[in-house]
DNA sequence: GACAAATTTGAGCGATCGTTCAATACTACT
DNA sequence: AGTAGTATTGAACGATCGCTCAAATTTGTC
């Protein structure tokens, strides 16, 4: 094997196809997608298409593969760049996905959860790749909440309010979607934020407790 | 107009499909359900089914709003019969789902969910429907925590709390489809549980502030 | 039993689906 | 310039898609 790095003269269209269908997954589902939508909007052939990938099934699992890496650069980075109170971290990223909504007219929610409820059942190799976004996802958040340290309390399960920060945020978004509208995101954002300010309020007693004892 | 009632000769065989497509839509989604399954699993010949429907469009209208009358008598009545706890109905009600996810090997969800999630974006018809079951299932919810009286807060907005409630719901489903296992909706659940054991508390606490002014 | 209306039949429509492949163009290395 | 390997082209395939409709059957009414 040689120093240099592999020739990759394929990246750029291999890359292109990659964006373009994990765009029309997210805006229209997977199965609402045809190929021929994929091929026109990536401006290739069919035949490209079918050079780098088996089919459209393995396309899907491609896809999800590039949302794993998308995940940190794309959405958990910014989020972090924006502030650096591990709590507000996890509200700042509950905003960003609101962003998004409010910028697609209350359209497409969360790509991976979009895909969950579609493919999951019948693609256990896809479920498998979903199930791990969705671990990254929330291992991230449970590493804000650990970082909060006993601002919570100290016999919390930080990784279960991480999934559940996920669950929050997916449900609102569902609800969001059939209504057209946003108020039952935030309210549900507001009924999280209600929750762990109460989980902080029995920290910080916990806390005065113990330093009365000493 | 007679005072007998409307002859209905066509219930049967439409009524099938109906509960047919509403079967095949929550197992396999919308777009991934064709005419020819609708037809061959209900037992008749496509033109019958385009006798009663004018297209497969119509025909997931009319699917959702018999889920709008299927809501009470197949779901929330259960419930009621287990429990006359209001805040216990919630969480009887979540239990029913999980008994659902048990039943089907953690596949299919909830059928409003999937289908929120898959045709909402295009279909504002569609939409619409899927948000009145929303609307229909949060009320329900929102009367059992309207029932709960001086349990709560006094200023808790329980419409709010029910729509919490459903995003709990839909959330945790959805982690429970990609895992491919429960412990992420019954952390969920636990979660909400916390939640409500804390406004209880809370609750709790200013009625004995109250009384001790009298 | 005759008539009208409602229902069911099922072959078959055009369009689109995911996919293939032989031909062509491009690229890298000698 | 020649060659091998890679990438791209785009017409066309069979299968399935949602859907149609004239004919046959069943049902309701007198």
């Amino acid at each position: 094997m040689t120093a240099q790095a592999t020739p990759q003269p394929e990246l750029e269209t291999k890359q292109r196809i990659l964006r373009t269908a994990f765009q029309l997954f997210h805006e229209q589902g997977f199965h609402a997608t045809g190929v021929a939508t994929i091929v026109r909007q990536a401006d290739i052939n069919p035949g490209s298409l079918y050079h780098f990938f088996q089919g459209k099934d393995q396309l899907l699992l491609q896809v999800l593969e590039f949302a794993i890496h998308y995940l940190s650069p794309a959405v958990m980075d910014p989020v972090e760049r924006l502030t650096s109170d591990p709590i507000e971290r996890v509200f700042a990223l509950l905003d960003q996905y609101r962003a998004g909504m409010v910028r697609s007219g209350c359209r497409m929610g969360c790509p991976m959860g979009n895909l969950a409820l579609e493919v999951s059942d019948g693609n256990p190799d896809a479920r498998a790749l979903i199930h791990k976004n969705f671990e990254n996802w929330t291992q991230r958040v449970e590493g804000w909440l650990i970082a909060a340290g006993d601002r919570l309390p100290a016999d919390l399960d930080r990784r279960q309010l991480a999934r559940f920060v996920l669950t929050v945020m997916e449900g609102g978004l569902m609800q969001a979607r059939a209504a057209d509208g946003l108020s039952a995101y935030d309210q549900s954002v507001n009924v999280l934020r209600e929750h762990m300010n109460l989980l902080q309020q029995q920290a910080k007693t916990t806390r005065k407790k113990a330093k009365r004892r000493t």
